[in-house]
DNA sequence: ATCGAAATCTGAAACGTTTAAAAAACTTAT
DNA sequence: ATAAGTTTTTTAAACGTTTCAGATTTCGAT
């Protein structure tokens, strides 16, 4: 910048107003400014900039699993929120794991991000005064336990009572579901609509068809394998994400059971690969983008009210997901 | 960092000394800085600390679409190599977009992160001084025209060589390729070792089997039509890359072609569906994870030897890819 | 007690920006 | 030509760290 300013035979000062584009610099002054930048291929120091402003310009992101295809969509969306209002995205991964989570919040506090978006896998920590008094946080995905604003999520008892619904009107009566961490508000919502949709049609909740998952594909498997091998099996399975949806299927082929002809599977999450196998997969399908752009503009409302210091109170959104009937269900025999 | 001074009674050098872990500081000092420091609850500035040492402790990733699980995958490895180093990263997408990204690697600049990984979508840039001057680069997954070294790629060429070899020796002979953005090294190479296999194997590499695609879904669908509806159609396709796959897989269904009965299939990239739903893909699996780990620990020797203003000369890393032979591949009749 | 050396601590400058206040350079009207 | 007003430019202080040179304390040996 000091380069610059000495080619351009002006004060640093000078420089840094035809930066940020500031009115009363004349354009003679302005030309041979730019002109120097150029000549120097100078780019601005944002890290110098951040420390005096006492703002970065970007913003936190902190997933349980990059590699669960549903984060990179929510992440998009995001994405080019952010990238409208000048924004930049530091994505982190952790693991589903709550201690390095609480690590990863106190490195982006220290890089003094101005804003975090949170999936996180830690519902019973507190998300309080002492986190929340750092920067603006808004939950993603998850809902911890307690918290009552500052989120956007999926319905996920609306969803998975339509999903359940779905396999009933189909006739069918012995509806197993697999559940994943019920610790987490995506794995008991979903429990409550399953459980909802059974009572509303006077269906009994057998314990049997009651597998609980947790998430992952191996859970998947292992539930599938339990399910099928009951002495009375169930005719239509809920299986409660993707992974874990992955898993059913696996252990489905080894058992040489077709489905939907033996049994009816309806996923939550749809993604490519759900409509383009065999069998093509009924799934319940979240507005992945529309989560991160809702997610990223109400963080910023928040940062813009703490910046002016105004009052703002943001509610937990609630977006609708949608069942895609596909050739996973049938009606029951 | 003044209020720790003050409450602790000391001098902000001396916090800092703590902070830094530096010896010359007593047990007792030591002790009640660091009392002060978490009754106060501080966090160190990161952006002001790297103001003053012209580090940032940060790396920027390029890719051309976090939606594609490839990078996700590539992207554990290059982060469980950072986290273990101290740095963090900073993930953006391009989109595929050359301008895009060429803004993104300005931004990464400005930022002035210490390095960057890179999955070019333009093959064209000249990726030197202007660019090289700025920060260490490192490529992975794509290799620009002319680049030489600081790589880490998977041997396109050997493992489409393979898989097109694996075809052959089912003793299919009509075998065609749905080929990826030809600009790309990732799109030439796989081509490449296609036509090696075939040539070698004294087969003709008709041109109505040769399909252009551009590694998306849509173009997918659109060979995979156009190329079972020949009037001689191939009985095995080799598909290169996941997403195309699904496409083509797609138009298969839509035109009621079972594969692999009428047609064979190999794909490029192996992921959790390709193993769990019907047919089960024969792919090419790339080491993703470990893409990214080496990656990471050549940018991190860049990084190092330029600090120690020490020669240091990176060759290509070429990882080798490994056939997973499943159900989507048959014997020709 | 005093000295010298070793150990420990502190003051102040620097990193590259922004910005308010002061200064300088132009206008225009007299 | 000058005063007053307006526009443009510059000076200098701050943002929160690190670090080096110098200051202070501690301590063992005399």
């Amino acid at each position: 910048m000091h380069d610059v300013a000495r080619l351009a035979g002006v004060s640093i000062a000078t420089v840094s107003s035809v930066i940020n584009e500031k009115n009363g610099v004349s354009p003679k002054r302005t030309a041979s400014v730019k002109d120097a930048m150029s000549k120097l291929d100078y780019h601005p120091d944002l890290v110098a900039r951040s420390l005096k402003l006492g703002h970065t310009k970007v913003i936190g992101m902190i997933v349980p699993d990059v590699t669960n295809q549903y984060y990179p969509e929510v992440m998009r969306g995001v994405e080019d929120e952010a990238r409208v209002h000048g924004y930049q995205l530091m994505l982190c991964n952790s693991n589903e794991n709550p201690d390095q989570e609480q690590h990863l919040l106190s490195m982006l506090f220290s890089q003094r991000v101005d804003g975090v978006l949170l999936a996180s896998s830690d519902s019973t920590a507190v998300y309080d005064r002492q986190i929340r008094r750092r920067f603006p946080i808004v939950f993603i995905d998850r809902l911890p336990s307690g918290c009552t604003e500052r989120a956007v999520i999926t319905n996920n008892v609306q969803a998975a009572y339509d999903a359940t619904r779905h396999l009933i009107s189909l006739g069918h009566k012995r509806i197993a579901i697999i559940a994943g961490n019920i610790l987490l508000s995506t794995g008991s919502d979903r429990v409550a609509g399953y459980r909802q949709a059974m009572q509303e049609a006077h269906l009994p909740i057998r314990e049997e068809y009651f597998r609980h998952g947790d998430f992952t594909l191996e859970s998947g498997i292992q539930c599938g394998l339990e399910l099928m091998n009951l002495k009375n099996p169930p005719t239509a399975i809920f299986s409660c994400n993707n992974k874990m949806t992955l898993g059913l299927m696996r252990s489905l082929t080894e058992l040489n059971i077709s489905c939907p002809k033996k049994v009816s599977v309806v996923s939550f999450d749809d993604f490519e690969w759900a409509a383009n196998f065999t069998p093509q997969l009924t799934t319940v399908s979240q507005q992945t983008y529309e989560i991160g752009k809702s997610a990223m503009q109400m963080l910023l409302r928040i940062i813009n009210s703490e910046k002016n210091k105004t009052q703002n109170k943001e509610d937990i959104l609630m977006l609708q997901a949608k069942l895609l009937v596909r050739d996973s269900t049938t009606r029951a025999k």
